[in-house]
DNA sequence: ATCATCAGCGCC
DNA sequence: AAATGGCGCTGATGAT
């Protein structure tokens, strides 16, 4: 299938209109099953074509499995069960995974559960239990699960097992969009399985770390803490990393007040005492002792645990000459944007502290980290959900400064504040924030009333969950709040993510995953070497070489904002009418070197 | 020994 | 009575 071609003219109906061909792979089974794991190999590929299953097996030899792959890339979609896992295998054999279209049965099943507020499993097999079907055979199930390689189960019953798999694979694929058509979730579906070979692109790639600075950053640190932990050791003998104890240590024996708020004690949400370092910088002091185990924790805080855990991690990736890789899962969060794991070194890929991104460099000498970050993207998705002329002119203000607008309202309203300090109240309201001091209360007030559209729309979709426990956009995405209700003092439950979901949701899981889609596409049309390595909920990461900066800059441009207003307007028949941008930096680290900002007007062609 | 939960903290 | 969203990982803790 040739996507690329597709992508020009995308529509959801390619669904309806072309064949299934549904595939289930078995592999050895270290690292589980791991793509990335050189001492794994290819067992076994079946698939069901019609009424026709086929079994590919080493036996048969690798020319087989080439003629085999071949058919896959006609104008066929691909069906399986967390796909992503089959199409890395396939890419190794030869598969083209720019040339397939595929439908993920897990992931279209979490469009169908939207935020799944039951937490639903979505494993093949208890999925095929909801809809009716077996579950799978629990014998092998036991031994998969277990540990035990499918390179030396019993060929015929492993075949079962793959029999099992296509067969029910397939027939949850024809309930799946079934209901998709009638739901009017067939685009979502089809932009979240456009992203999967994307991703099974990406994870391969992993990230490099320059190894001289990581091991100057690692022995600062490693330094430093040294001479923290000998200052709290003079202190008291306890956990330093224990909440319980830090907790006794300050409240009983050093005496330090509680944090209050309206007369009552701050707490953590089971009750204990607060130790994290928000709460001791606010923590007043009176003695000299106090004043030093504060700074002291403060400090140990600077140069924490955590971060000599990740320049942990960086050090021994490094020691090892290695990449470091991610996994992204489709089917994990709320609001569908990726999650993502750290697969051998424990480290998330969306995590990394930022003073770290400048350790990751290149693979290739000389080339550039290129991250492409979509401009305030929540707020404009807001500000286009809420049709909200007020958020478009302010965004194509060039004076308009969000942030100084917020800290100028504060200091107003009496509350003191740099821009700096202002920058965590600035979208609050987006989020449903309505509490804080009086002069926070006052900011989210003229924040609603500026921005009317967006808060009258975040009310009206209040009123939907209280009416019908969900909340539909128009793009066919549906939340559900069953628990959702108002309470004696007025408050609405669940109003936080009810206003939250569909902005996060609009800009996260589907306009990045979008121009995701299309750079990765025109990366390749346009035969560039340069190659995408990470994807940070707003932003995506790159490999380039230098000569290719000014035609990537183009692609990169043109992805964030002409191929999603109009993908949108295709497969949402949504008309986006908020300018999108995209801020584009280069140098030899991520994250460093002078950012270009281009928003795109949305002129459709 | 293993598991679930809490608290803390990193990112967007 | 109050209530800013979404994650994953770690260490501590307490139960099984």
């Amino acid at each position: 299938m040739n996507v690329a071609e597709f992508l020009k003219a995308p529509t959801e109906e390619i669904y309806n209109e072309l064949p299934p061909i549904t595939l289930d792979v078995e592999t050895t089974n270290l690292d589980k099953g791991s793509a990335l794991n050189p001492h794994n190999r290819l067992v076994s590929l079946t698939t069901k074509e019609g009424d026709t299953i086929t079994t590919w097996t080493e036996k048969d030899g690798l020319a087989a499995l080439e003629t085999k792959l071949l058919s896959l890339e006609k104008d066929v979609v691909l069906v399986g069960h967390n796909i992503k896992f089959d199409l890395q295998w396939l890419a190794i054999y030869g598969l083209s995974l720019y040339d397939v279209v595929v439908w993920d049965t897990m992931v279209v099943e979490k469009v169908l559960l939207g935020n799944n507020p039951r937490m639903l499993p979505l494993d093949l097999g208890s999925v095929a239990k909801r809809y009716g079907m077996a579950g799978k055979e629990p014998l092998v199930d036991l031994w998969m699960k277990s540990g035990v390689c499918p390179s030396t189960i019993p060929t015929s019953m492993l075949l079962k097992r793959n029999v099992y798999d296509v067969k029910v694979t397939e027939a949850i694929y024809k309930k799946q969009l079934k209901q998709c058509n009638e739901d009017g979730k067939l685009g979502v579906a089809l932009t979240r399985c456009l992203l999967t070979p994307v991703l099974a692109d990406i994870e391969s790639h992993g990230m490099q770390l320059d190894k001289d600075r990581v091991m100057e950053e690692y022995d600062k640190a490693m330094e430093q803490q040294a001479i923290v932990t000998n200052g709290l050791l003079e202190v008291a003998n306890i956990n330093w990393n224990s909440p319980k104890q830090v907790g006794e240590l300050l409240y009983d024996k050093l005496k330090f007040k509680e944090l209050k708020r309206h007369g009552k004690p701050l707490r953590t949400p089971a009750g204990g005492r607060m130790t994290g370092v928000d709460t001791i910088k606010l923590l007043k002091c009176t003695t000299k002792r106090q004043k030093n185990v504060k700074n002291l924790l403060l400090r140990n805080s600077a140069i924490n645990a955590k971060l000599t855990k990740s320049l942990n991690a960086f050090k021994r990736c490094v020691d090892a000459d290695d990449i470091l890789h991610f996994a992204f899962r489709q089917h994990i969060t709320a609001t569908h944007r990726l999650s993502s794991v750290g697969t051998f070194y424990k480290l998330q890929g969306q995590n990394i502290p930022r003073k770290f991104k400048r350790l990751f460099t290149t693979k290739e000498k000389d080339w550039d980290i290129v991250e492409g970050d979509g401009s305030n993207l929540e707020f404009r998705v807001a500000g286009e959900l809420g049709d909200d002329d007020q958020v478009r002119e302010d965004i194509s203000n060039p004076d308009f400064d969000a942030h100084q607008t917020t800290a100028d309202t504060l200091t107003r309203a009496g509350q003191e504040t740099s821009r700096q300090d202002a920058k965590s109240h600035t979208f609050k309201p987006l989020y449903g924030g309505t509490s804080g001091t009086d002069a926070e209360v006052e900011y989210y007030k003229q924040f609603n009333a500026r921005y009317s559209g967006v808060s009258e729309t975040q009310e009206r979709w209040k009123r939907e969950a209280l009416e019908t426990k969900k909340v539909r956009l128009p793009w066919g995405m549906e939340f559900f709040f069953p628990h959702t209700k108002i309470t004696r003092s007025g408050y609405q439950e669940y109003s936080t993510q009810i206003c939250n979901y569909p902005v996060q949701s609009f800009a996260t899981a589907d306009i990045i995953p979008i121009a995701l889609v299309y750079t990765w596409h025109m990366l390749r049309e346009y035969k560039l070497r340069s190659v995408i390595v990470n994807t940070v909920h707003d932003s995506i990461i790159l490999e380039s070489p230098k000569d290719e900066t000014d035609k990537l800059n183009e692609i990169l441009l043109v992805a964030f904002t002409k191929s999603c207003y109009n993908y949108i307007k295709r497969v949402y028949k949504m008309t986006f009418k908020t300018p999108l941008g995209v801020g584009i930096k280069r140098g030899s680290h991520w994250s460093e070197g002078d950012e270009i900002k281009t928003d795109i007007e949305n002129t459709y062609e």
